[in-house]
DNA sequence: ATAATATCCTACTAAATCGATAGGATAAAA
DNA sequence: TTTTATCCTATCGATTTAGTAGGATATTAT
């Protein structure tokens, strides 16, 4: 399951994806037509421009705007930024590896192969589609 | 992300999938051998007996055991009690179905057809991998 | 200048979930 | 009747989640 902030911020992207000229868009407008608390979406908004995938302009007109074309932002890095890792066990993660306290040895435990499976073909989905993918 | 629930269960699961001839393992056993607090895994142990995967016997030479083959134990089946949904969003699990508060329409939802992709692709896994393949 | 607009940023909070732990009740076997 | 092992309910501290509050800062329009 993934978390609200995650759901929020691939809506609030998808949004942005669909402007005509890319013009920044208000947090205010973008939350009212997702049916976002403004506040919380200003925190999400906030991470994804401050790992680069948005831009923001202050004051009258101002908001926020994508950094790139649509097709050039992986989900996967989308996912990565706002969920955190793709995997479903530490162990398995390729961006956010923790050794498991269980586990002396990786390769001895049963659930480490079937989690590398999942992981892959999870990602396969997340490499291969685009925010332009979404609209 | 798994719990460790669903992590310490699978690994007992599999545990007990080893036995040569499927007699009882005690809770202790179990604990010890994968590095699992015992009250913990006592409950986790509790909820599978429960939901028809094992079976108890108490007493001197008691424990617990498997009631079917292991080949015969979807891992689709397991993720769905231990874990819960194996979809990433409410609104596209086949067995925890709840909608989405903000989503007025489910077809519009542009994360909606994405994460059916994603869940598709995980069930795919779990659906044709049985406890016996985790040994 | 200055008022209005909209993002920026830090801190806080209520509620839920997670990963256990405690302690006794119950049933089976020795 | 003692020992063994599961059964069951309740509790608990820590962390995460999903927000909220409130002011600082920068930009634009008047």
């Amino acid at each position: 399951m993934i978390s609200k902030k995650t759901k929020y911020g691939l809506k609030a992207l998808t949004y942005l994806a669909r402007q005509e000229n890319n013009s920044p868009v208000q947090i205010e407008v973008i939350a009212k037509s997702e049916n976002i608390s403004q506040k919380f979406l200003e925190s999400i908004l906030l991470t994804l421009r401050k790992n680069g995938f948005l831009g923001s302009k202050k004051g009258k007109g101002g908001g926020y705007y994508l950094l790139k074309n649509p097709e050039d932002i992986k989900m996967s890095a989308i996912m990565r930024i706002l969920e955190g890792p793709i995997a479903m066990v530490p162990c398995v993660s390729l961006n956010f590896y923790e050794k498991c306290d269980d586990c002396p040895d990786e390769n001895a435990c049963a659930v480490h192969n079937l989690m590398i499976e999942v992981r892959d073909s999870t990602l396969n989905i997340f490499n291969n589609r685009s925010l332009a993918d979404l609209i």
